[in-house]
DNA sequence: GTCTTAATAT
DNA sequence: TATATTAAGA
């Protein structure tokens, strides 16, 4: 639909998110029921949000393609019987750097769960009221929020759509996978002699950046091989090279962005907990280095100026967050996308099934390395027991310490981790992180780690990355290093002996 | 000849 | 706005 019917809301959709930053939300909705639809959208202008409506979930494909920097967020509602809400959950979680909120009448856990892994970043239970739309919607756009800067920040009004085409329903279906059908003639109903214009599509793109990816190991980023390995036909040398300048040009400026954050990396390659257990977090000496010691996994503590905390699972990295309660939802195993991890490991009898919400939050949290609200200093755990932000509906959170800022850059990981990473929760499976960085480095070879029943050297995947690599993949040279925890063998530290007696208390 | 970058055209 | 083309220097 062209305008939506829904769309009246000239009136202020201005929203006081956080740090006195004005944001004006824009909500795409998402219902194939009309009438849901319609009260969705009622409540969103509540809230006073901008709000465009659709019922086809491949017109909002459609409409996200050409004008994804228009929306903030979008709202999908998806009926568990029917699996076409999931999977544009999925595209649009895995194309767009927007966030995607579920709504779905089903509250129950299987449901919740799966579109979770499915890429919503929250969800709401119909039917939804105002302050729990706001609030879910403040947490999720705040989470987003680096993408923001990517949008333009005229706050002139947004509702002119002239640059949305008319849709053709004729070929209106989902697909997922489409990757033969990914370069569009820019007419194409016209058997025109018009040049090709090439459309970069998100596969097409992510199909560049694996290239990139995979050259820059070795230094060879250059437009002729990049398009030998992408193995296109339809795409010349100079689609490459166009593509590339702009590609850089915006890694570029995500690396400003970093830079402008002070953002910080640091590095603990194998961490025993149980040789480290006497030690206490906070006190003098634990955390004065570039490399920090972690005694006892706790983020709040430990890593407090850290912006996130990736834990490998295939690593060990599911012990530690056994032994620590970290809640994990993600990919293990790339092979078994499903594979639902997490909460057998805690075999705990006092342990209950954790309060997706709450688990959300603190993940949120502990990704966004900013404390939880009015939580002080109550320790992740286990429990069902919801933090003080869910319990109190009513008023939004007060605003963070620290600005949320998502740390990496997408174009960073492989697609296979994107998946994971890109999971609500923020702790993910990230594995052969900075190759380059010299924890790794320095203790490859000593220990063949098993991953998935296999015995792996990591001397096999990782290599060594000088900062024009580490440039390439977005980072300003002097971040390189971030925490990988391990405690696969906790008994067995891979640290050097000086290391570990620098980290003694 | 290819690559990178900037400028400009479409 | 996104992509393509061109030009110039390395």
């Amino acid at each position: 639909m062209e305008e939506s019917f829904l769309n009246k809301s000239s009136e202020n959709s201005v929203v006081e998110v956080d740090d006195n930053t004005v944001h004006e939300l824009q909500v795409l909705a998402i219902d194939a029921q009309i009438f849901s639809l319609q009260y969705l959208c009622a409540v969103l202008h509540k809230c006073n949000y901008k709000v465009k409506t659709t019922t086809s979930a491949a017109e909002a494909l459609e409409i996200l393609r050409a004008k994804k920097y228009e929306f903030n967020i979008v709202l999908v509602d998806v009926d568990s019987a029917n699996i076409n809400g999931f999977k544009l959950l999925e595209i649009i979680g895995l194309e767009m750097y927007l966030p995607v909120i579920m709504v779905t009448g089903d509250g129950s856990l299987e449901n919740i769960m799966k579109g979770l892994i499915y890429g919503a970043v929250d969800y709401i239970i119909k039917p939804v009221g105002v302050q729990e739309i706001k609030n879910t919607i403040w947490h999720s756009v705040t989470l987003n929020k680096m993408w923001d800067s990517e949008q333009s920040t005229d706050n002139e009004e947004t509702s002119d759509h002239q640059n949305l085409k008319p849709l053709d329903h004729s070929n209106a279906t989902i697909t997922v996978e489409d990757d033969t059908d990914n370069i569009r003639l820019d007419d194409a109903s016209s058997s025109c002699q018009k040049k090709k214009r090439l459309a970069w599509t998100p596969e097409l793109d992510a199909k560049f950046v694996k290239a990139v990816q995979t050259l820059s190991k070795s230094s060879m980023v250059h437009p002729k091989r990049i398009l030998k390995i992408m193995n296109e036909p339809e795409l010349t040398r100079e689609n490459i090279a166009s593509h590339l300048q702009k590609y850089r040009i915006s890694l570029k400026k995500r690396k400003a962005e970093m830079n402008q954050q002070g953002f910080k990396i640091k590095s603990v390659t194998r961490c025993s907990s149980t040789r480290r257990s006497n030690c206490r977090n906070g006190e003098a000496g634990d955390v004065n280095a570039d490399r920090v010691a972690v005694p006892s996994f706790n983020p709040f503590h430990s890593f407090e100026d850290m912006n996130s905390i990736f834990l490998d699972p295939s690593r060990g990295g599911n012990t530690v967050m056994s032994q620590h309660r970290i809640p994990y939802v993600g990919l293990l195993d790339p092979e078994k996308p499903y594979q639902s991890v997490p909460y057998s490991c805690l075999d705990d009898p006092n342990f209950q099934t954790p309060d997706f919400r709450s688990f959300s939050y603190y993940n949120y949290c502990l990704g966004m390395n900013i404390q939880p609200h009015n939580l002080g200093s109550e320790p992740l755990s286990g429990t069902t027991s919801r933090s003080p932000y869910f319990h109190d509906m009513g008023s939004e959170p007060s605003t963070p310490s620290s600005t949320p800022f998502f740390p990496f850059s997408n174009e960073f990981f492989a697609p296979e981790t994107d998946v994971a990473f890109q999971s609500p929760f923020a702790v993910a499976s990230v594995p052969n992180l900075f190759p380059g960085s010299t924890g790794l480095t320095r203790n490859f070879g000593e220990t063949e780690l098993a991953s998935n029943g296999t015995t792996k050297s990591r001397e096999d995947t990782v290599s060594e990355m000088d900062d024009n690599q580490l440039s390439d993949h977005g980072l300003p040279g002097s971040l390189r290093i971030l925490a990988t925890y391990s405690s696969q063998q906790p008994e067995v530290s891979c640290m050097a002996e000086s290391d570990l007696a620098h980290h003694a208390c």
